[in-house]
DNA sequence: AGCACGCCGACT
DNA sequence: GTCGGCGTGCTC
């Protein structure tokens, strides 16, 4: 019988060992070896035993017979996955970068090993007088030089505490000397190494149950509802699945709607898996699914361990269960007759990875759709832009649902022009509709919720007078404020002087912005002595359940007034609010990217959500310097499709996304001038630009942070009508880095749209 | 990443 | 000679 061979991805995270190895199968382990199953392997010249996965069996060698070695163990007990895991793994490493290992590793349900990402410290083992002495002899022999820099740099930097550890990777860098040096200095008993594990800070603890059950919930679907659900069904018979964009707005039932689709599916014999941002798994929405569908669905959710995590995924695996809930990890629960896919409130950010591969979470289903011929249906009731526009152009099947399914009417919503305000004598933050509701509210004991907009706060500059911002010429994003007294724009590099009077209105009250929780709520402080204010922002919310704290004690209605940013205004249901104010409502139009308009108008809509949830009818104001721009004005009519058409002109007119496609390449170093070597060389580069002369090549530039944890940082913007092109750009980019030999001492990461 | 190999200066 | 630090190169 001729020789079988595995090519296997190692466990190594390298991009130089990110390509397969081959290993030949001994006969006694040929029946257990499969596609996608863990193995052991001996690697490298001390052949030192890894782990590697199974990507493809083959009968031929693919070099010389001579170099491959056997694989030495198959390790059992896991769950073995089908190639079809290996392929949306190829995808997501093209798609978002990283290496094959990390792809494979956010694929494939692995018992995470609790994380064993540690942290190495040094300290010293003799007092810092010895350690000079041996420096210095270490020195005079000449040929301990780094050691004797590692004692020197630990002795002079330990004053005061004796036994001060030291990170090992920067000490090494500090100190510039060497791994093998550091070794050497261990094994003389000069120095302890100790090693620490460090554990990822779980995503903040905000699903704790709200303990409220939502009293009303409408059980029968009503005639829009039905027609989404009866049109999915027809496609799923049809066997020509979809993906599908449910557009409705807050309150009009999409749940229920979720519910009996996902209830078809499951009489037919599909499994489900559904996605909700991390923030919005609330007991409300898992109770209303334990009692349709009991025991037969799952939850996975941030605060489970890899093992509990795991279990579920085995039960999946087996059948036990039809239906996962989870965040995004949820997506690669391993079902064996997956037949839908729901995303809810598709345009929630958390979708998107934070660490490499920087999946993003929607994108990803819609891609598992067409790999697997799945129905995926998304939902939101402010779509992200890229999703709507996906719709209109007839990749997704766009669904409407306009009406609130309890018949109730959407809030009343308010925009108060702060330049009048000022103009007319007030100098206060709040606008004079603003008080007055608030006056009504206390007045009757209803509660008030304050909405601080800081996101993105970012120092741009703008005029308190006509409300005008200053913003960059070529890219129409604003620019930043830098001490210099230079403003910048971070996209293009465009720099000129700060204005001293509006360039519009000639008046001299033009500066940055800025305000704060505090100063708001000691204004109300003054304003209304005996009323009970709670305040969420970072300060109050330090300690680990402060953010729970604050949110259950207003619930109880312990406080009349609650103040806060972002954080306040997702996914949480206070029926006795009936007045939402939001303060500085422009202030995210202005941050430096392309969605600032998109989160600004999110932003809004689901604050304004927040008002009168229950039977009494709600008030929103939205306080603003920017009355006209068309987010704020969509957003006080809650008119979706009205600030689309605008976004969407913006974007087409400007080349940004989704219109055409944009690559961000983050280049990092820590050494200034090699950074800066670099990007200058980049910037003139010849080679690189005429290959792709198609492209639009923004940058380097410095970034607004430039410096970062000890790291500087520049970044490019290139902007394509075709994203395979820029999926090329980036290898092109990393064959120029490795080419020039950059790649020791310069990082490039890649965000792609 | 982590290991072995080999160069080269220093010391017996 | 030979010991050992430290840079280099490679991994089926």
């Amino acid at each position: 019988m001729s020789d079988l061979y595995a090519n296997c991805c190692v466990d190594i995270t390298l991009e130089e060992l990110d390509r397969p190895f081959q290993y030949r199968i001994p006969d006694e382990l040929r029946d257990k070896v499969k596609v996608g199953v863990m193995v052991k392997a001996p690697f490298g010249r001390g052949n030192r035993t890894i782990s590697a996965y199974v990507m493809e069996i083959s009968d031929k060698p693919s070099i010389d017979k001579s170099r491959i070695k056997d694989l030495s163990e198959v390790v059992e007990n896991r769950l073995h996955t089908v190639s079809d895991m290996i392929e949306l793994a190829a995808w997501i490493r093209h798609s978002y970068g990283g290496t094959m290992i990390q792809a494979l590793k956010t694929v494939l349900p692995v018992k995470q090993k609790v994380e064993v990402k540690s942290i190495k410290y040094a300290t010293l083992a003799v007092s810092r007088e010895e350690a000079l002495t041996y420096a210095g002899e270490f020195e005079k022999r000449k040929t301990q030089l780094l050691m004797a820099n590692i004692l020197r740099y630990m002795a002079e930097n330990s004053q005061g505490s004796e036994d001060k550890s030291f990170e090992c990777k920067k000490l090494i860098e500090l100190s510039s000397s060497s791994a093998s040096s550091l070794a050497s200095l261990n094994r003389r008993g000069l120095i302890d190494i100790r090693e620490e594990r460090v554990f990822r800070s779980p995503i903040l603890d905000e699903i704790k149950s709200r303990g409220q059950e939502e009293s009303k919930v409408c059980l029968e679907a009503n005639a829009e509802q039905e027609e989404i659900i009866s049109k999915v069904k027809a496609d799923f018979e049809n066997k020509t699945p979809k993906t599908y964009l449910i557009h409705g707005v807050t309150g009009s039932g999409k749940t229920l709607t979720y519910i009996e689709i996902i209830d078809y599916y499951v009489k037919a014999g599909k499994q489900v898996i559904m996605l909700i941002p991390e923030i919005a798994l609330t007991m409300q929405t898992l109770t209303r699914f334990y009692a349709r569908f009991g025991e037969r669905v799952s939850i996975i959710n941030s605060k489970m361990s890899a093992g509990e995590r795991y279990d579920q995924f085995i039960r999946a695996m087996r059948g036990e269960i039809d239906i996962m809930i989870g965040p995004r990890s949820a997506l690669f629960t391993p079902f064996t007759h997956l037949g839908l896919i729901v995303v809810d409130e598709e345009h929630e950010t958390s979708y998107k990875s934070g660490q490499v591969p920087c999946y993003n979470a929607v994108e990803t289903a819609v891609h598992m759709g067409k790999l697997y011929g799945l129905s995926v249906i998304l939902g939101s009731a402010t779509p992200s832009i890229e999703s709507y526009y996906k719709a209109m152009s007839g990749e997704y099947q766009l669904f409407s649902l306009d009406k609130r399914a309890s018949g109730q009417a959407l809030p009343k919503v308010y925009v108060a022009d702060m330049r009048a305000e000022l103009k007319e004598g007030n100098r206060t933050i709040f606008s004079r509709k603003l008080k007055e509701l608030m006056d009504d509210r206390l007045a009757k004991g209803e509660q008030i919720m304050l909405f601080l907009n800081k996101r993105g706060y970012a120092g741009f500059i703008s005029c308190r007078e006509c409300g005008q911002v200053i913003k960059c010429p070529h890219c129409d994003i604003s620019l930043t404020l830098h001490r210099n007294g230079k403003m910048i724009c971070h996209y293009c590099g465009h720099e000129q002087d700060a204005y001293r009077i509006c360039p519009k209105c000639g008046s001299k009250y033009i500066t940055g912005i800025k305000a704060g929780t505090q100063k708001i709520e000691e204004a109300l402080h003054t304003l209304y002595p005996k009323a009970r204010i709670l305040r969420m922002d970072k300060d109050t919310t330090k300690d680990k359940h402060g953010h729970e704290r604050i949110l259950s004690a207003f619930a109880k209605h312990e406080a009349d007034i609650l103040i806060g940013t972002q954080m306040i205004v997702k996914g949480h249901d206070f029926p006795l609010v009936t007045l939402v104010g939001a303060l500085m409502a422009d202030m995210s139009l202005y941050t430096s990217t392309y969605q600032a308009s998109e989160r600004t108008f999110q932003l809004l809509v689901q604050a304004a959500g927040r008002a009168g949830r229950d039977s009494k009818p709600g008030d929103v104001v939205i306080q603003t310097y920017s009355p006209d721009n068309y987010s704020i004005v969509a957003s006080q009519r809650q008119d979706y499709k009205a600030f689309y058409d605008e976004e969407i002109s913006f974007r087409s007119l400007m080349k940004y996304p989704p219109v055409e496609h944009m690559l961000t390449v983050h280049i990092s170093s820590k050494s200034v001038e090699k950074l800066e070597r670099a990007c200058d060389d980049l910037k003139v580069d010849k080679d690189l630009r005429t290959s792709f002369e198609d492209l639009e090549i923004m940058g380097p530039v410095k970034q607004n942070a430039y410096k970062l944890d000890d790291e500087y940082y520049q970044t490019m913007y290139i902007k394509a009508v075709d994203r395979e092109r820029l999926s090329d750009f980036k290898d092109a980019l990393d064959l120029y880095g490795a080419e020039k030999g950059l790649l020791s001492y310069i990082y490039l990461t890649y965000e792609f749209d």
